[in-house]
DNA sequence: CGCTGGCGGTTTGTCTGACAATCTGTCATT
DNA sequence: AATGACAGATTGTCAGACAAACCGCCAGCG
């Protein structure tokens, strides 16, 4: 019951150790062309909090179950500080809703609020592709026409549907990257936590992958072309479709 | 130095224990024509959160102040536990950032990302008032006017800082109501908190109060004739107008 | 038989005290 | 003057404690 703990202890909460285990040649010295060394917040809450909001997304917690302190605190073997600080954080993220004195649950969204979701999502990553043709450089073009090719790549090589979610991921991260607002950006990440949410309940439909590829596309020419107009309408049908089964499958199973 | 906790504690953290004092009666039945009674969110830490809240928006706190653990337990005479769960929530809002092992600085807006605040919510704001424009209903249209008239009326009557800034607090809270989007409400509110932050720094300029109010006219106007497209050029012109003073005050601060 | 009210178990909200890790400024050493 | 080490301050985290609120259960009463 302890001794893990004691053992964490004393070498206390530092993630980084003994990861490579001969040396450190690796691990800070030349690499990075970027200022900083790569942030690495190291704090346990950080990794409780990152640790919960995967265990959400892929849906081992499913909305409206109950999140148990003294449990999460035996599951991820750490102190109720740390549990308690990093579910204050999903709160205000809006993963979770805390009711006073009778604990969190995972977020339920109901048909109504998923499609505002969508359509605020819509109205973002619009503005995301709008600006992103306007304003972006050539470089941040050339790493979203890789981005999107390597997702086109995987959906027609049927890789597995983790290595699906993780590349259009990456392509979301260079579209929204290129807006150059974080605002935007801090805004748009959230959403796309809760849309995850949602898609672990829905689960994930293959057969409109060749239509989302294309959608991805038409986006990424849009952007390359430097055509405002057409990226945000591209933006938006993208959305707009996907929303479209998503709000089909959810209106499905809130009757069952 | 601790007495005043030894008080607190013992009747713990009770409201509204013992005011009434010899029975139990009148305690829950018959009163909240409304369905719920009030939400009261008697949680030291929602408190908290709120006061540090006001105390940034008022400048209290300023952008780059640090915020030290065990003075803001001093001065709100709670616990540690209380004052940082207050912190990771408002860190989630924005207002504060916390460096791994430095603790928690007042968010320094710079005049960029100042730029990209104002961008978004007029982008927002704008889709606010679209939507309010149509699918709207009477009521909510009265009250918006209401709203409106009011901020109009005291700014008119050259009315106490303290009074206009609820009044049009009050102005918005119907506008953003209107888009029935319980993401954008969100997400505009974070924003607006932060532009208070940025109001605290650049102080209130009394000259653009006319305009201002003739701004917020043309968007009730706008909404009451349920002209969608007008209600969001309004909005966002109002948005925009704003933030070029804003960003004015703001540049010439930087320089400073 | 249905409702009321009390009882106990469970969980949260909060405080305290402790201690390692980290950061920062200062000061002595080279 | 640059460097490096030490001390003080602050955060990150844990464990333990306890009041308050919630929840389900069961008995008693009309």
């Amino acid at each position: 019951m302890s001794n893990k703990q004691r053992a964490r202890r004393g070498m206390c909460y530092s993630t980084p150790s003994n990861r490579s285990p001969a040396g450190s040649e690796k691990v800070d010295s030349m690499e990075q062309p970027r200022l900083r060394i790569s942030k690495e917040r190291a704090t346990i809450r950080h990794l409780v909090e990152e640790k919960m909001r995967e265990l959400i997304a892929t849906g081992h917690f499913k909305p409206g179950d109950r999140l148990i302190e003294r449990e999460l605190c035996e599951t991820f073997d750490v102190g109720r500080t740390s549990v308690r600080e990093a579910l204050r954080q999903l709160e205000a993220e809006g993963l979770i809703r805390t009711e006073p004195h009778r604990g969190p649950i995972v977020t339920k969204v109901s048909f109504g609020e998923a499609r505002q979701l969508y359509q605020l999502r819509a109205l973002l990553e619009g503005f995301c592709g709008a600006e992103f043709a306007v304003k972006g450089t050539d470089e941040e073009h050339r790493r979203l026409f890789a981005a999107c090719e390597a997702f086109a790549a995987a959906a027609e090589g049927k890789a597995p549907t983790e290595q699906l979610v993780a590349r259009k991921a990456e392509f979301y991260r260079c579209l929204i990257a290129g807006a150059r607002n974080i605002y935007v950006e801090d805004m748009l990440t959230s959403l796309h936590n809760r849309v995850s949410m949602l898609r672990a309940t829905t689960m994930t439909q293959p057969h409109r992958l060749p239509k989302s590829v294309e959608e991805i596309r038409d986006i990424t020419r849009a952007i390359c072309a430097r055509d405002a107009d057409w990226a945000r309408r591209a933006s938006i049908t993208h959305v707009e479709e996907s929303s479209k089964i998503a709000l089909q499958l959810l209106s499905d199973a809130e009757v069952a």
